[in-house]
DNA sequence: CTCCCTCTCTATCGGTGATAGGGAAACTCT
DNA sequence: AGAGTTTCCCTATCACCGATAGAGAGGGAG
């Protein structure tokens, strides 16, 4: 089987998923597919390209059927649903946001971006303030998932530390964490909320030419 | 002058400042503390915590003078000050984003947390959706900002992306990016504008329980 | 005086991204 | 068909990274 682009990518995205970022190495990666590592670097002009390019992937896996909304849904429950689809391909892999975050220049991303765009300027929306909706959505999307897929503090760095003294110096952050944990409620539930208010500023400001 | 973590920090952000957060080795760290690297190690237990010790440090800088709103400012504009403050941090320092995001439970940043939620709950608003709309200026400010300081790609890069056919493919985007160009426009700008977003949303979503 | 604790050292390990340059196979052109 | 060229993978090696083991200097406490 010959060795291209497309392989190595591919089994790139597959040594993400059982290793995280920081288990892609071009050692690894070569192992798998069967090669030396410096072979790589005919397909690849370094190791930046490839994360772009597993971004890509990762991006292209969730948005291959991305469509403009129909016609009688709102554009806010349709930029929803994208932010949703975002996420979502973010945490189908370990340190997803991560990747996306370190890419260069992600065309998958600029599409998605043109989409959301155009679409928001074909609902009467100028363009600059279709512009700054967008961007503000992604951005905090990635943020979001950002938070939620850093790792969990190992129990060794919980050992020495003064729970009882986070507690009483932060009341406020203790309660609103152990509300997050009650019963019913899911990480999903805490994006959509927040998500909610970053949509409902875009509906609000959506005619804002300032 | 003897050793302690305080110092080593304090030369770990002046390093960065001078080499970025990918320069910014235990090895160059040390050499500049007049020691060898592996002395590092007894005053701290990894480079992560470094990295920790750096953002705490960063965040410290800026919100050394925080203080709750006067009682006749809205919680609005305060809370956009915290959110620029934010940003301000992190552009002061190269990576800044990324050295924010890589931090695992920054006690500074709790800080921040505990006085914005309590806040906004003194202001009236429930506990949960202050905390949903503290986590989502921050979120969304961490990810704007992690934008911004993204490496601008390199010119060999460059040389063979087809711009010509990413205008083609992407017109509103491309349209977009160049209206950032627009004189008087600045990056500051910009996040002004999506940060409005986020605040119309917070306002809009003040009082929402579910 | 001796023991112990604090702090820094040397030496070394396994791993990383990346480059130089050799060589085999395949493809192209005459 | 033969020669030349391009494609693709190799070995060998570089400089550098985070981290650990273990020696030893120095000072304070008993």
């Amino acid at each position: 089987m010959a060795l291209d682009r497309q392989r190595i990518v591919a089994e790139a995205v597959t040594l993400l998923d059982a290793e995280g970022l920081d288990g892609v190495t071009t050692r690894k990666l070569a192992a798998r597919l069967g090669v030396q590592s410096p072979t790589l670097y005919w397909h690849l002009p370094n190791k930046a390209a490839l994360v772009t390019a597993i971004a890509d992937a990762i991006l292209d896996q969730q948005f291959r059927d991305m469509a403009p909304p129909e016609p009688d849904q709102h554009w806010q429950d349709w930029l929803s649903g994208l932010a949703e689809r975002l996420r979502r391909a973010l945490l189908a892999h370990p340190d997803g946001a991560r990747v996306i975050s370190t890419a260069q220049l992600s065309v998958t991303m600029a599409a998605i971006s043109e989409l959301a765009m155009s679409t928001l300027v074909a609902r009467g929306i100028p363009l600059r303030q279709a512009r700054v909706i967008v961007l503000t959505v992604e951005r905090f999307t990635v943020g979001h998932v950002l938070e939620e897929q850093a790792p969990r503090p190992d129990a060794d760095a919980l050992k020495n530390f003064d729970m009882a003294a986070f507690a009483e110096q932060h009341p406020t952050v203790t309660v609103a964490i152990a509300e997050y944990f009650s019963p019913g409620r899911t990480v999903d539930d805490l994006f959509r909320d927040c998500l909610a208010v970053v949509i409902a500023g875009a509906a609000a400001r959506a005619g804002a030419t300032s």
